[in-house]
RNA sequence: GGGCGGUUAGCUCAGUUGGUUAGAGCGCCACGUUGACAUCGUGGAGGCCACAAGUUCGAGUCUUGUAUCGCCCA
């Protein structure tokens, strides 16, 4: 059933409405089936985007509509130009953050996930899911995201999860996942490991310590220094630089752990500072990531004094069941006890802590699984550096290619029970792992007892499969023929490790594809001065509650058009005011136009009788047809920013304000033909231009399109404009007559001319005469001229006294006699100023024409436009000289 | 410590490959309710494009350095 227009044709308000129009139209778009590529026909190339996904449970920021604007303008664009558009939505399971929420509602319920147990709390965590899983995607929907809906997918549904069992499987066949015991990033309130990214260093105060470690069979000490005390327990060198000649002599010799008094050893490593602290280092392998590397150089023993709950195990003597703060500061006051303690300093430290809940992280001796990221790191960085891929901006890719160039192998195992499980059973009789797509059963040493690996995978692992997994991956869908690769990948800056790259390194490996030609980063949405947007500074901007004041339209347009890629913007809500004034502006001059279409209906639109059109006709069309032009290039090239901003312009500023202005005359006119053709042009103009602006302001577009006469049912299916003739003479004549009527309006303004006022003027226009006397009735109506009585003329003898005057580009005079009205001073002072600003223009205009090397280096059209410029600019001044001798004559 | 980005009007920002008098929105001043729009119109004021040196006939734009703010990585 098709289902008709969702709105009456008949009145338009006398303000745009955003709300009566954009969730009726956005549903009669989906239901039309508009967003599905299939609309473009079998033959039509494929354009496809994969979005993004959000956290399933999420709710609606900034960040998902500047996204989501972005790709959806992106998606629009290439719908219009026939492309088969394709943007797949879906969500993310977002394991620890929604693994948290089920937590808390439990805890609130006076129970655990642990009590529940794991498959009590899968089911109760897919309840959650399926209770808020359709609230993002209503909000996104909000935002005019023309994706197609029937393509949604999710990361842990069946499909997906097939995806990354495979994946998984055929990663391990290769030898590039593996299980080990390493020093992982420990999260000790969340009882998991996280990766590297995972963890952001923030730098706070803290306190270094000194102390003493006494060196065995002497009565000599090392003094250290350490930001952690109670790591002392877990010691198993110390290293000096072999270059210090202040600790040369005790290398090779052995020390006592304080209060443990076991032995270690002291080393010679260069990676030891010599100006840091007193320049021994106290080496911890279980508990730092870099005295970790040390220690593999040196074969220390790694001593792991720390349970997974962050108290002290046994490994810690007499601090064992203490929490690691306390037993910072009861170790510290045994040594004091003992006399081994120096001195304690503030000392401004790197403080590790978890990105999620902000606790500080742990690092810790664990067994995880990794995957080997070197090999897939040396294929992302070669199609990023051969031109496959290009990151927009391009100053990205040197950060990608750094992060790709020292990457560090990945640590995918995570200790929660939300995500998708790890496919490795372990047998409980022979110690045989095995890795598989299907559940295995068995092991091959007969038994059926086999245990399945209890962590989840990273969710950043299946989001990396995203843009084939989508499509149907593994299996050879028909998807996943046509529309894979992908065309561009659109985010923010910010994942461009934890996503962007590992989307790159994944395609490669499980498709032996690039997954998109094209990344584009965004940056992040700040508020009106640039600060972060955080609950607790209380700055947040609701993007529902501007669309709902706004309209969606104004904030899709602010957000589009206030960035540049890469950068972050600040979004302000006068702007957001701004841009709905702009959406009632579109819907005004539609209004316009179609209040003043007579009787002119569908069938006469295509056609328009070239040798009727006026001046103004002209220049709008080769105005409209230079932006285009302009606007094509600047999409094509991912400017959308400057396209929509320069079509705003267009609108706003030379559509609206001069050339509906214009067409007012012919309108109210007794000529019918003259009718017809300025209501042709109104039409063909505004209907183009609503194509143009539609992938930035989808609703009021559409609502605007429906009104005016057109082919094709939905503007979001209409044919983006191709750029026709342009016409330099009608833009260079039609500014004269601009020129002469902003001079007209300025003059009445500055002596403050009632504005209703028609007033007479005499016009001398050298060799511009035909030009004004044809184009008199325009400026006449602009300028309120009153055309029974003025003047046009080519030259005059007798320059009129007691007259306000004005020149213009071309030296074309303009006197408005309104005698009573003059103030010798004012008129003076006027002129003088104007004389000035031409002679400065004048001096640097002479001066570099006397440049020689400007005239014999400079491409011939830079120099002949300047020689005209001068001589404009001085047949100005001197006109206006000659004003200035009259008015001092005339006293 | 290494790297990247910003610095342009009172505020928030544009400025595509170097080329007329560097733009916009908001704000400000003056005037205006003429049949699309007061969510508006008309006119106006306001800038040593952070600083310094260099390349060039010509620099907001390219190079180097400095200052300052911010981000990323270690």
């Amino acid at each position: 059933m098709v289902k008709e227009l969702p709105f009456a044709l008949k009145t338009m308000a006398k303000a745009y409405e955003p709300q009566y129009y954009e969730v009726c139209i956005y549903e009669w778009w989906e239901e039309k089936g508009y967003f599905k590529p299939e609309i473009a026909g079998e033959d039509a190339t494929p354009f496809v985007i994969s979005i993004p996904p959000a956290n399933v449970t999420g709710e609606l920021h900034l960040g998902h509509v500047l996204f989501v604007g972005l790709e959806d303008l992106m998606i629009r664009y290439h719908r219009m130009n026939g492309k088969a558009a394709l943007w797949i939505p879906g969500t993310d399971h977002a394991g620890i953050a929604t693994q948290l929420q089920v937590e808390r509602m439990l805890r609130d319920e006076g129970t655990s996930r642990e009590e529940v147990g794991r498959k009590e709390f899968l089911r109760r965590t897919w309840q959650w899911k399926e209770k808020y899983s359709g609230h993002i995607q209503r909000q996104i929907r909000r935002i005019g995201a023309s994706c197609d809906w029937d393509r949604e997918r999710f990361t842990l549904d069946e499909g997906l999860s097939q995806a990354v069992r495979e994946a998984f499987v055929r990663l391990y066949e290769k030898g590039l996942i593996y299980r080990g015991e390493y020093l992982i990033n420990w999260s000790p309130g969340l009882q998991t490991a996280v990766s590297d990214l995972e963890v952001e260093y923030h730098e706070e105060q803290g306190t270094l310590y000194y102390f003493k470690y006494p060196v065995a069979d002497s009565d000599d000490f090392l003094s250290v220094a350490t930001t952690r005390p109670e790591t002392i327990l877990g010691d198993t060198a110390i290293a000096v630089h072999p270059n210090d000649e202040r600790y040369q002599k005790f290398v090779g010799k052995t020390c006592w752990v304080p209060i443990l008094n076991r032995p270690i050893p002291i080393i010679a490593d260069t990676y030891v500072d010599m100006t840091f602290g007193t320049g021994a280092l106290k080496v911890t392998p279980g508990h730092d990531p870099n005295d970790f590397e040390l220690g593999r150089r040196h074969n220390l023993p790694i001593i792991n004094i720390m349970n997974k709950n962050a108290v002290l195990n046994k490994n810690a003597g007499p601090y064992v069941d203490l929490d690691r703060f306390e037993a910072r500061k009861k170790l510290w006051a045994d040594m004091e006890k003992l006399g081994l303690t120096i001195k304690t300093k503030p000392h401004l430290m790197q403080v590790p802590r978890s990105q999620r809940g902000c606790e500080i992280i742990e690092p810790l001796v664990s067994t995880q699984w990794f995957m080997n990221m070197k090999p897939l790191a040396d294929r992302a960085l070669e199609v990023v550096r051969n031109g496959q891929i290009r990151i927009i901006p391009e100053h990205f890719t040197k950060v990608y290619n750094h992060w790709l160039e020292n990457i560090r192998d990945w640590c995918i195992s995570r200790q929660l029970w939300w995500g998708h499980r790890i496919p490795v059973w372990y047998c409980q009789k022979c110690d045989n792992i095995i890795v598989a797509r299907e559940d295995p059963t068995s092991c091959k040493c007969g038994s059926t007892e086999l245990r399945q690996d209890p962590d989840v995978l990273d969710t950043w692992f299946s989001s990396g499969l995203w843009p084939f997994s989508t499509l149907g991956w593994p299996n050879e869908t028909e998807d996943l023929e046509r529309f894979y690769p992908t065309d561009v990948m659109e985010t923010g800056y910010d994942i461009l490790f934890f996503w962007v790259a590992r989307m790159i390194m994944q395609g490669l490996e499980c498709t032996d594809k690039i997954p998109f030609h094209t990344v584009y980063l965004h940056g992040l949405v700040r508020d009106e001065h640039g600060k972060k947007m955080s609950k607790s500074y209380g700055n947040v901007v609701d993007p529902i509650d501007v669309m709902d004041k706004y309209g969606t339209d104004a904030l899709r347009f602010t957000l589009l058009t206030g960035s540049t890629p890469g950068n972050d913007m600040n979004i302000s809500l006068e702007r957001v005011a701004g841009n709905r004034n702009f959406s009632n502006k579109i819907w005004n001059a539609t209004r316009f136009v179609v209040n003043n279409l007579g009787i002119m209906h569908n069938d006469s639109i295509a056609t328009i009788n070239l040798s009727t059109l006026t001046l103004a006709d002209r220049w709008i069309m080769s105005r409209h047809n230079r932006l285009v032009q302009h606007v094509t290039r600047l999409m094509d090239s991912f400017n959308f920013g400057e396209a929509g901003r320069q079509t705003y312009d267009f609108f706003w500023n030379e559509y609206a304000d001069w050339f509906i202005e214009i067409s007012k005359i012919r309108l109210k006119g007794k000529n019918i033909r003259a009718q017809t053709t300025v209501r042709r042009v109104l039409v063909y103009v505004l209907d183009r231009t609503l194509r143009l602006l539609h992938p930035f302001i989808p609703f009021v577009t559409e609502a605007a399109w429906q009104h005016i006469p057109h082919h094709g049912e939905s503007l979001c299916i209409a044919h983006w404009p191709i750029a026709g003739q342009m016409n330099d003479e009608a833009e260079s004549q039609m500014n004269i007559i601009i020129a002469i009527v902003r001079a007209i309006r300025n003059v009445r303004a500055t002596y403050k001319v009632e504005p209703g006022k028609y007033v007479t003027a005499i016009i001398v226009a050298g060799e511009h005469v035909d030009l004004i006397t044809e184009e008199s009735h325009v400026i006449n109506h602009l300028a309120r001229l009153d055309e029974s009585t003025i003047q046009i003329t080519d030259s005059l003898q007798e320059k009129p006294r007691q007259a306000l005057t004005a020149i213009v580009e071309g030296g074309i005079e303009i006197y408005l006699p309104l005698s009573g009205l003059i103030d010798v001073a004012v008129e003076r002072q006027r002129l003088e100023s104007e004389i000035a600003d031409l002679e400065k223009r004048m001096e640097r205009s002479e001066k570099q024409l006397a440049n020689e090397n400007f005239v014999s280096r400079a491409p011939a059209h830079i120099v002949e436009n300047e020689r005209t410029k001068l001589a404009d600019l001085t047949n100005q001044a001197s006109k206006l000289h000659g004003l200035l001798v009259m008015l001092t004559n005339s006293e």
